[in-house]
Formats: structure tokens, sequence, C-alpha cells
DNA sequence: CTGTTAGCGCATTCAG
DNA sequence: CTGAATGCGCTAACAG
């Protein structure tokens, strides 16, 4: 920097200025100094300039996985909220381990983001204690966390599925079975589960037709093979629900592979609203979530109680929507 | 920092040392200090740490889109084979845009990147000229550039597509089709579409059923409008092959819906393998290429090139492989 | 094995 | 509108 100030004629602090904008800065002067700045094709170092303002301009994010999923969509949308804002994204992700969590959770706060914004309300205790220790904003998302760290931006995904069994059930299926993945890791996968349990509980109907098959999250491959599992075991189901609609456009194939007809001799139903949901055929019913929104909400929350704009009135939970979306497949 | 040291009875320049692997500290001191960092809640501040030992520890990627394409796996290729180096990755998308991407590069090298992976071998000037000046090692990825501005992980996709096209040639099929983008600003896409041309003309067979439609990446529901369009034009088509898996499978689910059987009626071929290609019925014919391992393949050549290890002996270019595989619905 | 000194490259703060 | 002094929190380099 000093060798563009020299250049240009001035102190390093003009320079400094010049590259800042809304200061003041004379336009001759600024003119120099991109000049400068162009001739010998400077480019300022945050680094060190985050570390003398105090402002990293870092958001950190962490997902469970950025290929295949949900989240991906999210972090586009924390992306695209912060596009203007000067921060940038920090994305990590967890493989769904809670464990591979707490280290990211670590390496990020070693980089001084002004927040954070997490995948669900599980967490380590040093991964918790870390957090709220940091002194920035987190944001916990695609969840209603019992005990928020902070804020929240997200739904009950076992409402959602309650709201999908309902659906289901109103238009007169009674033998419920469900294709999800082997163990807790999957935090959502299992507040899903635990959704379809309820509902059918509630409406009197049988609800131990349940499939575990596969390490979350699991591929359209294993719901190919769960929707086997289950047919062989309860024959007679007559709606299969899946975590995920990768896993139901899986076992979707499957089944046609198999000659069986989607819905009359089985319907589907899958979870998320993806786009292979509304392109498949028969095209799928899911239960469509705001993957987008929830980054774009998260973020947006974000950088208004980093601005400290209205922090008190700011909502702590912000719940997303979520609905069922029938198409052929049910 | 200095609170740890005092805490544990040491200087801050001990602490710092404890810190880092590898570096000798008595194990009692190591224990105490350990201690304070506990119960102090205490994180290092690497961008205080990187600006002093002047390695930031960032490596830098850019690719065109996160979601729903093969370059999330090369993303995730790169962070597992930068796991345990202990670099962390900047990552960013452009959305097929060469402008967004010379913000991003921007954007990236003013966090000083140790090394920095692109996408493809189109840049703007400026962008190229940044990067030439950054004086870190630069991968280009996913293409052969003919003039690389460092080191390449990739592949033809001229190629890769000519490949498609004389396999399926060879099993007899005459009247080929072509599904992709609109515009050039997917260049890999672009490749792909003039070696499906090349492919054809050497063969002697007519190379002008191109349909473009949509801004890539263009979508499973592009992909079947596509088909509808191309089927419209040249009713009879004998195999269209397409820019990608996503639009490969909406245009074969619209055959579907239209009655149409495939491949008996009309072939369908894509490219990329996604796992989509794979377990939709019929499985479908592709070009496999290794997404994950160029990613893997790159981050291994960045931290070799950073670490100096055997620089000279370093090939500028990696080969990655591609093969068709034929499936059921060709 | 541990401490001291100096400085990384910038922005804050205060003067002018 | 511009400049000078100062320090951000840490680590390199050297000394002990």
């Amino acid at each position: 920097m000093s060798d563009v100030a020299r250049r240009a004629g001035v102190s390093a602090m003009t320079v400094s200025r010049a590259l800042k904008e809304g200061s003041h800065v004379s336009k001759a002067t600024r003119e120099r100094i991109a000049q400068a700045i162009n001739e010998l094709g400077y480019v300022l170092d945050q680094s060190a300039g985050s570390l003398s303002s105090r402002r990293t301009g870092f958001v950190a994010a962490i997902i469970p996985s950025i290929n295949n999923s949900n989240f991906s969509d999210t972090a586009r949308g924390i992306t695209d909220a912060l596009e203007g804002t000067g921060l940038q994204l920090l994305l990590g992700y967890t493989n769904y381990s809670v464990d591979r969590e707490e280290e990211l959770i670590e390496a990020m706060l070693k980089r001084r983001p002004e927040g954070i914004i997490l995948t669900g309300g599980s967490h380590t205790p040093r991964g918790r204690r870390m957090l709220e220790q940091a002194g920035i904003p987190v944001i916990e998302t695609w969840d209603r966390p019992a005990q928020p760290i902070d804020k929240v931006v997200g739904f009950s995904n076992g409402e959602a599925m309650e709201l999908l069994v309902e659906t289901l059930a109103g238009k007169g299926y009674q033998r419920f079975g469900y294709i999800g993945g082997t163990t807790a890791r999957d935090t959502r996968g299992s507040q899903r589960r635990a959704g379809f349990v309820r509902a059918l509980e509630r409406l009197g109907l049988p609800s131990d037709r349940l499939i575990s098959f596969g390490v979350p999250p699991i591929s359209m491959e294993q719901g190919a093979q769960a929707v086997v599992n289950m047919l062989e075991r309860w024959p007679d189901t007559q709606v299969a629900l899946c975590v995920s609609d990768l896993s139901a456009f899986g076992a979707l194939m499957e089944c046609q592979r198999r000659g069986l007809k989607v819905p009359d001799d089985i319907a589907i139903a899958g979870f998320g609203d993806y786009e292979i949901a509304a392109c498949c055929h028969p095209r799928m019913t899911t239960v469509n979530v705001d993957c987008y929104g929830i980054g774009r909400q998260a973020a947006l929350k974000l950088t208004q109680t980093i601005q400290a704009v209205s922090a008190e009135t700011l909502e702590p939970i912000t719940l997303t929507s979520f609905r069922v979306v029938e198409r052929e497949s049910t």
C-alpha cells in the first residue's frame, strides 16, 4: 500500500480512504490513486485491515452437506443475502456429524466471523459453549430448538411430516410406511420420523411400518432398496413416506422397475420439494420447505443484528413456511 | 492471549507455541496453558496470527454453481483433500458469469489465499491479470485451457462428448440431436456442443439438430421442454444427447409422460453421471467424469506446490478420466 | 524449553 | 480533505 501511496504522491492513509467507499477523498486524488493501483496491480490486504478495524467481514455458516441437498440452496440464500453487504461467507459442512460440527465451529471462530449460521439445534456441549462465549450473533436454522442459543430461522420438521400424514390420511390412505436413515445423527430426519408416528397414533392408524436403511443422508439407491424391504415385510402398504425426495425418487423408480403402478399399487411421497419431485414421472407429492428463504432470512437477521438495527425489536424466532404439495404420486 | 498467558504464568509467546503443534513446550506448561484456555474459553485469533506469520491458511475456490451440479462434488473433493493440512476453503460461486468471477477473484485475493482453484479457463482480462500477479499457485479445473495461467486439473469436454457420439454411432444410431443452453456463458457446455458437431461431421452424419433452450445451467424442466421442441422440429430423431444429466433426466421423464418408449422410440443420453442417471428408470447412458477427483487432485496439487515439494517435477497438467457409461436409455 | 523485541499491513484517532 | 502517530493480536527471530 505504501508503494501505491508513493506512486500517487499521497500518504498511505489516503490510499486506505480511497479504497473505502463513503470516505472523503478529492476526485483528483482518488483518480491518481486508482491509476497507481492499476499500474501496480495492487490488491488490498483485508486480513491486515480487519485486524486494525476489528471487523473481519466474515460470516460463518455450517451445513450438514453441500451436495444433493436442500442445504446448498440455503447456502445460496445466505450468499445472495450477503451480496453488497461487504460480508463474505465462510462455508463448512459436517457430513451430519456433531463432532465434525464442533471442529468446524472452532475453526470458524478462529477467523473471528461477525456472526454464525448453524443447521439444527443439536450441538456438542463444547460447541455450544464456544458459540455462547463468542459474543457474536448465532442463528440456528432448519429446526425449532427447545433451547435456542440465540436466534432461530426454521420450522418444525415433525409438524411438517404430521401435516403430510394428515393430508394423505384425508385422502383415504390407511396403511402408511416410513423410509429413513438408520442413525439418530440426522436430527431432522429423526424428527420427521417422530412426526410420522405421532400423526398416525393420533389418527388411530398403525405406525409401526418403519424402515431404517442406510447412513443419512440416504441416497436414491438406498431409497430403492428400502422400498423393496418395505414391500417384503408389509406387502399391503398403501403409501410410503420418505425422509427426503431423493430416497422417495429412488423408491419411485424401483417400483416402476418392478412393474408396480404408482400411485395405484403403491403411493409414494417425499420431503423437501427438490426439483426432481416436480419433474419426475409421475410427479411426486412432497412437503415444500423454503430452503432458499431460510438462508436469506438467516443472513438478513444476522446482518440486522450486526448493525444493531432495532436489535430489541428483532424477533428471536422466525418460522419459515412449509406446505404439502400434492402431485400425481399419491 | 495475554490473559491466558497471565493466568498460566507464562509469556504470550509460550501460549502461542503451545497452540501450535510441533513446537517444544514442556508438558507441565502445556497443561497449565490448556487449563487456562479452557477456563477462559479462549479461541485463537487466526487473522492476527496470519498477519504476523504471513500465512493465512486460506485456499480459494471458485465454481459456477453450488447446487444441483457436479461442482459441489468438486468442492467436496477439495475440502476433503484439505482436511488435516490446516488449510481452509474459501468458496465462491459465479452463476456462470465471468464478470462475477472477476469480482470473486478480487474478493478472494483480498483475503490473501495461499492458492486458488478456478473452474474453466475463461476469465476476464483483468481477472487473469490479477491471478498472474497474485504470486500464488493457480489451478484451473474442469477444462483444458489453451493457455493455462499456471496448473491444470481437467479434461477436454469436447473430446468427452465426441467419445459419447462415437460410442452411440457404433451402436447404429444415425440421427443425433443435441440439447443445451442458449448462451456461450457456459464454456464447458459450448465445448460439449462443439464436440458433438465435430464427431458427427467426422462420421458423415447430420450435425444440425441443435436445440438451445434456457440459460445455463439448464434445468430438468428445461430439458423436458427442449426435447419436445426437438421432436416437433425433427420427429425422426433417434437419440438426444444432453449437455448434462439433469436436462437429460427432464427429457426422459417428458418422453415417458408422452407415452414414448425410451430407448425404442427415442434414446436419451446425458453428461456427468450424476446419481440420478444410475437410479432413474430406464437407467441413463451418460459420460462419467471424475468430479470429486478433480477437486481432490486440484487441492493436492495446490498443497504440493505451496509446500514446494519437488515443485519442478510437478506435472503442470493433470488429465482426469472420463468414460462412457452405457445403460438402458440408449 | 522459555522470554524479549520487533513488526506484519492496515484503519482508528486525532491534528492540521 | 489530508497526514502522523499508534496499536490491532499475534508470531518470527533471536537470545538466554
